[in-house]
DNA sequence: TAGATTGTTAATCGATTAACAATC
DNA sequence: TAGATTGTTAATCGATTAACAATC
């Protein structure tokens, strides 16, 4: 993971309740997980869920759980646990991403035509609203309910669909050009499949995915 | 990121050098990323770099970069920086990940066709030697230089290839199956790309890719 | 020499954990 | 009531950062 954010100084008025404050990096990052994991919990139809069971999902310590949620409420029951949906809400809520955001694939290859299918953002009220490829080959295929689109159309979608997020599935000597296009566009984050280190303006976040480091990171503590 | 793996309780032994300590997980998972970095930096024919601009692409502090690396020994030159080539090779071998690795991709779709066919792994010594799908359509198909297997013989070139990790490509529905499979099979580390939450046994580490909730945490920063 | 960058210290802050009273 | 699990405290450990002498 790599992100282009500042840490949360956050200068504590003595609020009782503060929904206004930033969150850390850490918080932030511990309460998306938990997110994922009760977003999965309802769907196999759990209706509590106590803190050591986040724990065994998620691997963050259970009193560190409590202690990340007790500091916006008390969401549990003693004795019960949490309730799935309404702690979904919790988190979302102090998340801010209740609502709905509009996302852009960049490169109809496989992996491309993966993510653009995957129900996987949509689960996070995230939506692909386009794919776009420069492949002449591939643009007017349909993929689901979407039509690849050429990136010569990228500025007017982005602009028409407000999107803030971009995927790149591109190959590699394509993403640093594509970045710039996409950050002239008005595109915030970015979120790079290719291996290639991008350059960006600070305002603008770029996220690169990199299964093989996290690969690297789990064999050793295999092999040791 | 989700590990199953203890913390590093390391009894330090009084020896000046000690490559033979077993790392924390965040100096482990920052040497990961400094690994991703020198790679592409090489690839670019950088022949050194300093801690700012690898501060710069990882976003870990400088300070911190230049203590992790001092700790295992002096790397750098003042003035200069460190040597890119000398440097992958020294952290490679703190990591122990100068071998070679085989891993199998599970899941002939689009995102195994995609993950089978990237050079991300390679980059890092991890070869794909098989990928699997159940599905008799997509069994006997190629994909660059291997030929999709059925499932069914997993067992077989698990132990033949000495495969210890396994991607999974799946639908969330199969996953978990197929992890007991894997798991039964002798596989210790498990990627798994689909959304589902895989129960496996403490000695196996899974490893659950969510975009979804890298995303959720960069718009938080976005939004705020 | 002058400029740059490492290696290291010292001080601070947040993460982590065990433990347990409160309470469902 | 008995059992379970939260919310919270207190103590510890590692991460983070600024600053700067050492030195290339």
């Amino acid at each position: 993971m790599s992100y282009t954010v500042g840490r949360g100084t956050e200068n504590a008025q003595p609020d009782v309740e503060r929904p206004s404050e930033k969150l850390s990096l850490g918080v932030a990052a511990r309460l998306s997980r938990y997110l994922q994991v009760l977003t999965q919990a309802r769907k196999i139809g759990k209706d509590t869920i106590s803190s050591q069971e986040l724990a065994d999902y998620t691997h963050v310590n259970s009193t560190q759980i409590r202690r990340d949620l007790s500091g916006f409420g008390k969401f549990g029951k003693r004795g019960v646990g949490y309730n799935v949906e309404s702690l979904v809400t919790q988190i979302r809520k102090i998340l801010r991403t209740s609502g709905q955001h509009n996302i852009a694939v960049f490169g109809a290859g496989h992996l491309g035509i993966a993510i653009a299918n995957s129900d996987i953002f949509a689960d996070h009220g995230f939506r692909v609203v386009a794919v776009f490829d420069v492949d002449a080959e591939k643009v007017g295929r349909r993929i689901g309910p979407l039509t690849v689109r050429h990136n010569a159309e990228l500025r007017a979608v982005i602009e028409d669909e407000e999107i803030v997020v971009a995927v790149l599935a591109v190959p590699s000597q394509a993403a640093q050009t594509l970045a710039d296009e996409l950050v002239d566009a008005g595109v915030k984050i970015i979120f790079n499949y290719s291996d290639a280190l991008l350059q960006v303006p600070p305002e603008v976040t770029v996220h690169t995915s990199s299964p093989a480091v996290d690969l690297l990171y789990a064999l050793y503590f295999y092999l040791t």
